[in-house]
Formats: C-alpha cells, structure tokens, sequence
DNA sequence: TCTGGGGTCCTAGGACCC
DNA sequence: TCTGGGGTCCTAGGACCC
C-alpha cells in the first residue's frame, strides 16, 4: 500500500501558524501580482470564493466578510515545506515529495492491520511538529491514494482526515462519490469529453474497456489511469528529482511597460534568477527562450487580444553564466521588441539541461568558460548568503519600475534574520 | 482595466540515416 | 514505369498537475 500526505490549505495554512487569530476565520492568498487566488482556507471556500479566480472578481465578497488576505510569501512557504516533508522522512521508511505541500508514502512492510494507526500517529505528529494540518489518503496506487485524500479532505469531520481504502467495496464506494473532473489526471478537457459519454464518475470509468480508453483517453497515458483505479501499480514512487529538465522563470509586470529598455531589464532579471537555479542544480543550458506578453487592447474600434511572441536559440555551447545568456537574451528581446503595445509579461526558460561535467566544447570556442564559472561561484554565495540580488549584473536595471506587486505579504519569519517571529 | 508561475509526460510528424 | 524497411532525433503542441 501507499499513502498520499496533503497539506491542508497550504499556503493559508503557513500563515495561520505565524498569525494564530486566523485559526476558524477566512484566510486567501493570491498569487504573485496579488492577481488571482491560490489558496483558500475552509471558512473562505464556504464564503463561495473561487479557487484560482482572479482577485479583482471576489474582493468585494472578500471585502464584506472581513476575509483576511495575503500576497503569496515563497520564502516562508519554501521554508514550511521542508519542514513538513523532513517530518514525514524522519517518520516513514521512504517518500516522494511530489510537491511543494504534497508527498507519497510507501507503506510495503507495514501490517495492514495497523494502518489506521500509523496514519493517524503521522498525521498528529506534523501538525504537531509543523502546525500545518494534512490529510491522508491510503491505497494500493498513487491515483487510489488521491482518490482517498480527496474525499478525506472534503469530509474532514466525518472522516477525521484520514481515508483508507482497502476492500473492494470500500474501493467501489469511494469511486461512486468521485466525479470524473476530480480524478487525479483528468482536466477539463477529458472530463468534457468523458461526460459526452455519459461516463460522470471513477467507478464508470474504471470499468470502461482498454481500447476505448487508449483511443479517447490520452493513449497510454489514460490506459495507465484506469488500470490504477483498479487497483494495479502503474506509477512507481520516484527517485527524488534532482534535475529538472528545464528551468523557467516567468513574471506578469507590475504594470505595463512600453520602454525596450525596461523589457530587457526584467529580461535579464528573469535570466538571473533562472541561472541561479540551473546552478543549484549543477546544470547548464544548451537552449534559450524568451518570450514577452503584448496587452489586449482597443483602440477606436480596433481591439486586440492578449497575444505571446517567442525566441529560442540553441546555445553554440551549452553555459551556466548569467552574463552568457544575458547576451544571448537581449538580442532575443531585441528580436522581439515593437511600439504598437505595452507589455504585460515577460518571461525565459533555459532548455536542453545537462549536468556540468559534460559541456560539449567546440572547435570554434575557446574554454574562457572557468573563469566565468569562479565570478558566477562569488556572486551566488555573496547572493544566497547575505541577500538575494546584492549583486547584480548592471542590464538587470536599478529603479525595476516593473516589479510585481506584492502589497499584502507577510514577514519571512523563517528565513531571514531582520523578519524573525517576536514572541513579547 | 484588472486572470500566477513552474513543471512533467506523451504524441505526431518531419528530417535524416543506413 | 519502376522507388524498402527500419531506425533515431528533434520539435511543436496538447493535456495535465499543484
């Protein structure tokens, strides 16, 4: 068996515990730009505001029932994280963290007789350790597990956050009360779809044939989620992920710009952050893609949709140097850059990822690369050990007029040492 | 006027190779 | 007039996740 480990309300959750008079009251936090709703405690979902919808849409409710609002805090949420999945490491043989407040369990050698317990005792101990609250769910796959930690979820009162499904019939009657959009795996689209079928919750679905699932289900990808719901292991816990793949960091701007030279500012900002943690993870890039977001806008009787140009280039020599892909960059921008509209957005995402000790050198290139690498060491650790962007290279800007707005963000109690948590 | 940011996996089709 | 079979790699796009 497995278990799924799902922080409660996480990002609201970390706030309540620096911030204990919110307990029982509504909390939300917005994402970054403070532009839509990310996370919403139990009290602010029964108000009826919407997850994941623009803020500007709810405020008033948000206004009139006193719900209180934060602009998101990565440093504290990033910080609570580990905390919550060092809990669990210290508590159970093996797990895989599959996100910022979610992590499997692999339960194989517990006796399932004390399952229920075990569940419990881990539960009870982070959120004694961590003050953040979890749900559990149990099951013989990772997709039986979400089916579980849903329903314990929603019904936490009933069910005391815990779910453990085991039985056929414990099994069926957990897929009877989960309707097809809330399957792990299944967005809107298929879900549509599914519905046309008069498919509408996992037990129809689970009973549907393999060859109508391959072809109107996303191919292999939905034969595997069906043979999951049925009890049979198709998704293996995973080795922790060291590497990522690509490495993007993107941002809506604060308010629109019309300079080129603010554009290539944030640009090269973006460029920074996204070297940063391709060396973190001992990387380097072989590829390069800027994109920038133009407004929607009417003129007259003209109007324009929001609309998204893209650069890419491959790198001649795949590099972790900021100032390497700043150059490359800015001639991206400078590709892309026109009058007509102010921009929203802008973003960049480093493609092509192998680990450093591989870089493919070439004849036409010579190896300056090592001194570059000793000045991107200095700045990192100048960086990451005293404060993040105390330097900077000069085409990030000074002034950043676009920077995102974060008017409502708690403190970093946890990471910095000016923000510390004041007990009087 | 206002709607986030950062990822993964899979597939189809084209280019190219022997 | 006739023109194989079997691969690999790359890219774009779709779908999904939190």
């Amino acid at each position: 068996m497995k278990a799924i480990v799902d922080c409660n309300s996480f990002y609201a959750a970390c706030e309540r515990v620096f911030c204990p008079s919110l307990h029982g009251k509504p909390v939300v936090v917005l994402s970054n730009n403070d532009g839509c709703i990310v996370s919403r405690t139990d009290e602010a979902k029964a108000l009826g505001i919407q997850m994941a919808g623009p803020y500007f849409q709810s405020k008033e409710l948000i206004q009139k029932n006193n719900v209180r609002v934060f602009s998101s805090n990565y440093h504290l949420y990033g910080d609570m994280s580990k905390r919550v999945m060092e809990t669990l490491r210290m508590l159970t043989p093996s797990i895989e963290v599959y996100s910022v407040d979610e992590a499997f369990i692999d339960l194989d050698g517990i006796d399932e007789k004390n399952l229920f317990n075990y569940a419990h005792y881990i539960k009870h101990t982070t959120e004694l350790w961590t003050g953040i609250p979890v749900s559990i769910g149990i099951g013989a796959t990772k997709v039986l597990c979400k089916v579980a930690n849903k329903l314990a979820k929603k019904n936490k009162k009933k069910t005391g956050g815990v779910i453990i499904l085991q039985t056929i019939e414990e099994q069926m009657e957990a897929l009877i009360n989960t309707p097809v959009e809330d399957i792990w795996g299944i967005g809107n689209a298929h879900a549509r779809k599914l519905r046309m079928f008069n498919i509408n919750n996992a037990w129809e679905l689970r009973n549907m044939n393999e060859g109508w699932v391959q072809k109107n289900l996303g191919g292999i990808t939905g034969v595997r989620l069906v043979k999951e719901l049925k009890g049979m292991n198709c998704m293996d816990m995973k080795e922790p992920l060291i590497s990522k793949k690509m490495i993007a960091t993107t941002r809506m701007f604060g308010k629109p710009i019309l300079e080129l030279k603010e554009l290539k500012e944030a640009v090269a900002t973006y460029i920074s952050r996204a070297a940063e943690k391709l060396r973190r993870q001992n990387g380097v890039a072989g590829s390069l893609i800027v994109f920038v977001v133009k407004r929607g806008e009417s003129n007259f009787n003209i109007s324009y949709e929001p609309s998204t140009q893209s650069a890419y280039i491959n790198l001649s020599i795949a590099t972790d140097a900021t100032n390497v892909l700043i150059a490359q960059a800015m001639l991206l921008v400078e590709k892309l850059y026109t009058t007509e509209r102010k921009y929203i957005k802008a973003g960049v995402v480093l493609g092509n990822i192998q680990p450093n000790y591989t870089v493919q050198y070439n004849l036409f290139e010579s190896r300056e690369n090592n001194k570059e690498r000793k000045l991107m060491k200095i700045i990192d650790n100048i960086n990451f050990g005293i404060e993040a962007d105390i330097v900077k290279f000069a085409s990030a800007g000074t002034k950043r007029n676009w920077k995102m707005r974060q008017e409502m963000r708690s403190k970093r109690f946890t990471t910095k040492w000016e923000e510390l948590f004041i007990v009087k």
